[in-house]
DNA sequence: CGGACTCATCCGTGACATCT
DNA sequence: AGATGTCACGGATGAGTCCG
């Protein structure tokens, strides 16, 4: 029998699911949609089994491209960036500290409604932990100058962040452990690129060996970047346009001295910079078929919907 | 051909959200 | 503040790609 190529056996796929945001394009492959709703019909868990999933141990290179997506299309503007620290005694868990965090977040959420926000976790150079949050609305600050020049201070925030740690009797915690600074940015990529700058510039400082459960070390508000238009549609009708795409998004990157992007309809791909071509070349000619998501499939499936 | 690397997909863990 | 419900991040996987 003769040997099949690869791209013959792989199945193509019936269905894409498009993504478009603010600043990129995602689309996936699908052939069907039952396996996401898998979870539904699951058996309670058996203790004994053993799980195949191994616990969080580093902020990878995939993890940062997802947080760097993120930001680059949220459609959210930011106001403030706030920085949390630990005072010389620190946990070494990271379930306390997240706990911290946690409680921190649900007060943020109970003052302030619509609130959105985006935490990161790091190690500083001494090994504690720390966050940074950047958030959409802005908490009234007292501006106060030190040596170390000038800062912005919520006596409120400082007090409750200190007490959430357990040392608010700590008056340089206090006055250190709650920090803000107001963005002055409010373009998503330039945010982006300084906060992957940010985290290059620190990511060789690890955390010290015997910090245990990790965990995350990102996470954002639900909704904190949402696609202006998503929907399911039939791969036969999306095929040439993303050909099309493909082919505009390479003339720019040509130009710009970057590598081309390979095209593959079969294989889902994220396309970066691409919401104006998207616009001006593809919604002209394919904009009849893209109001048209697949009929049955009309918005992207939920897990329990 | 084969090792090193890249990347999309799957699904369990861990985080957000809501209710009490 | 804890319990419960829902969502989504990221480890594991395996197919694809690059390079010698």
């Amino acid at each position: 029998m003769e040997k099949k190529t690869p791209s013959e056996l792989l199945t193509p796929p019936e269905y894409y699911y498009l993504q478009i945001f603010k600043e990129d394009v995602v689309y996936k492959t699908r052939s069907d949609y039952c396996d996401i709703r898998r979870h539904k019909n699951k058996t309670k868990k058996d203790e004994s089994e053993e799980s195949s999933r191994g616990r969080i141990q580093e902020f990878s290179k995939k993890s940062k491209y997802r947080l760097i997506h993120q930001l680059r299309n949220s459609q959210q503007t930011f106001k403030q960036f706030i920085t949390l620290t630990y005072p010389k005694d620190y946990p070494m868990d990271g379930a306390i500290v997240k706990s911290h965090l946690n409680t921190l977040l649900t007060r943020l959420r109970q003052e302030f409604s619509g609130i959105h926000y985006l935490w990161v976790i790091e190690a500083q150079s001494r090994g504690a932990p720390h966050f940074h949050i950047i958030i959409n609305q802005a908490i009234p600050t007292k501006k106060k100058i030190d040596k170390d020049g000038q800062y912005f201070y919520s006596e409120c925030w400082s007090k409750r962040w200190s007490k959430i740690t357990g040392n608010e009797k700590d008056k340089h915690h206090v006055r250190r452990g709650f920090r803000i600074d107001p963005i002055t940015t409010s373009n998503g990529k330039k945010l982006a690129s300084y906060m992957a700058k940010y985290y290059s510039k620190n990511e060789q400082k690890e955390f010290a060996k015997d910090f245990i459960n990790i965990g995350r070390f990102w996470g954002a508000t639900r909704g904190f970047t949402q696609p202006i238009v998503q929907g399911v549609y039939c791969a036969s009708e999306l095929k040439w346009m993303l050909k099309l795409c493909f082919h505009y998004a390479n003339l720019e990157r040509s130009k710009a001295g970057l590598k081309r992007y390979a095209f593959d309809a079969d294989r889902g791909c994220s396309i970066w910079g691409f919401r104006k071509i998207f616009f001006e070349k593809v919604v002209p000619l394919f904009g009849d078929r893209l109001s048209r998501p697949y009929k049955d499939l009309e918005k992207p499936p939920t897990l329990y919907g």
